[in-house]
DNA sequence: TGTACATCAGTGAACGCGCGTTCACTGATGTAC
DNA sequence: TGTACATCAGTGAACGCGCGTTCACTGATGTAC
């Protein structure tokens, strides 16, 4: 293998490590630079090699997350969707993209709202960028066209909050918990259908409130 | 001092303590007893006359954070809400109230999506209990009175989820930036507007979507 | 193709440090008479 | 009210441990001729 082969792989492996360590509930937060390069393979000094510091490598994390997320559209975007259902279908496709990408989300799920304020931050940006894309396959799809770019842009962020809100609990869900998980995407579900009614009739005339 | 008293003092030290720690934007899960203690003002040992370990002063944070949640409830109870523009005005009430209650937001929005399984659950436990009761309080000033209970229950939960979801952005905001502020505020406003217009067509016949 | 040298990812030992936990203790507060 | 004893929140020293960081090093890969 050629050195920079190699050099790939030995960073692949501390982001990976870093990321199955989380996989177990943990936060990131609570990593050590020697627990992470021990479970990449690695000694602890090999680290700066590769990161100056813990952040910067949760800064390479959010990359990696914001890539797989910019993915789930694409796939979206390649597969269509059902005329009809649209709000379910792509509910249980979010379902079963998360379940795929289980550490990702975790991840994206627990440094968003806490954690080290540059990391917040990172991911903050990402959301936003996948708020814009999802308007822009919207106005392309045609869905939603009575609403101006500021209205259609505002849908997708309280969209993509409302939806990232629910990673947590689909990753929480025991094994084989058939009732809970049919429950849980109906309340999401239920949730999408309340926001885009909402935007349906956004441009009516109505009371102030 | 009775040694009652002292003993509640001390706890209270420590509870104190660990939300002070949080306040700079440090997660839960990185702070350390010994650390605790010290900004308690506490040798080490004394922290287990009251936990048995940091989890459970976990729970006790949450137990505080929920408290303070039904106050903020409470007091709108009691001040009542201007007929026009509750939304609005509801909106610049809970800013306000977050920052009086910094320190306890923070917790709140940084462990919610992430950080111990068991503090996580609790937080959420605690969300619930908050949309159960704004629910009662929405029936009882006759808010949304065509919708049935299930369906005020699902109004509530996306938007106690919608303003949760806010927090970390009103904490983050830098001192004196009046205009971010204003447009974090309407950006709100707007979020539960389109929630609630979705509400309120909530019983008409609708396509399938 | 072969050789001599440069590069640099990864090593392993060492450092000082703060960690969580334990323990026997102290001394002020509470209680029984 | 006074005295003798019990309680128990908080102490301080000690422990073994894993941490982040540094350093001179090794040895495989890359490069120049």
């Amino acid at each position: 293998m050629g050195r920079d082969a190699r050099r790939r792989l030995s960073r692949t492996q501390l982001t990976s490590a870093a990321l199955e360590l989380m996989g177990a509930g943990r936060s990131f937060a609570s990593l050590g630079l020697r627990e992470i390069a021990r479970a990449a393979g690695l000694a602890p000094a090999a680290f700066y090699r590769h990161f100056p510091n813990l952040d910067e490598l949760g800064l390479a994390l959010v990359d990696e997350c914001g890539a797989t997320l910019r993915r789930l559209l694409r796939e979206a975007r390649r597969t269509g969707l059902p005329p009809t259902q649209i709000l379910r279908s792509s509910v249980l496709i979010f379902r079963d993209y998360v379940r795929e990408h289980r550490a990702h989300f975790m991840f994206i799920a627990s440094e968003r709202g806490g954690g080290a304020p540059v990391i917040r931050q990172a991911i903050r940006t990402e959301e936003g960028h996948f708020a814009r894309e999802m308007a822009q396959d919207m106005r392309r799809l045609g869905l939603m066209d009575d609403l101006d770019g500021d209205d259609l842009a505002l849908l997708c962020r309280l969209t993509v909050s409302t939806v990232i809100d629910a990673i947590t609990d689909i990753l929480d869900l025991p094994e084989a918990s058939h009732k809970a998980e049919r429950e849980q995407m109906q309340e999401l579900v239920l949730r999408l259908r309340m926001i885009f009614l909402g935007a349906r009739h956004w441009r009516e005339p109505r009371p102030a409130n």
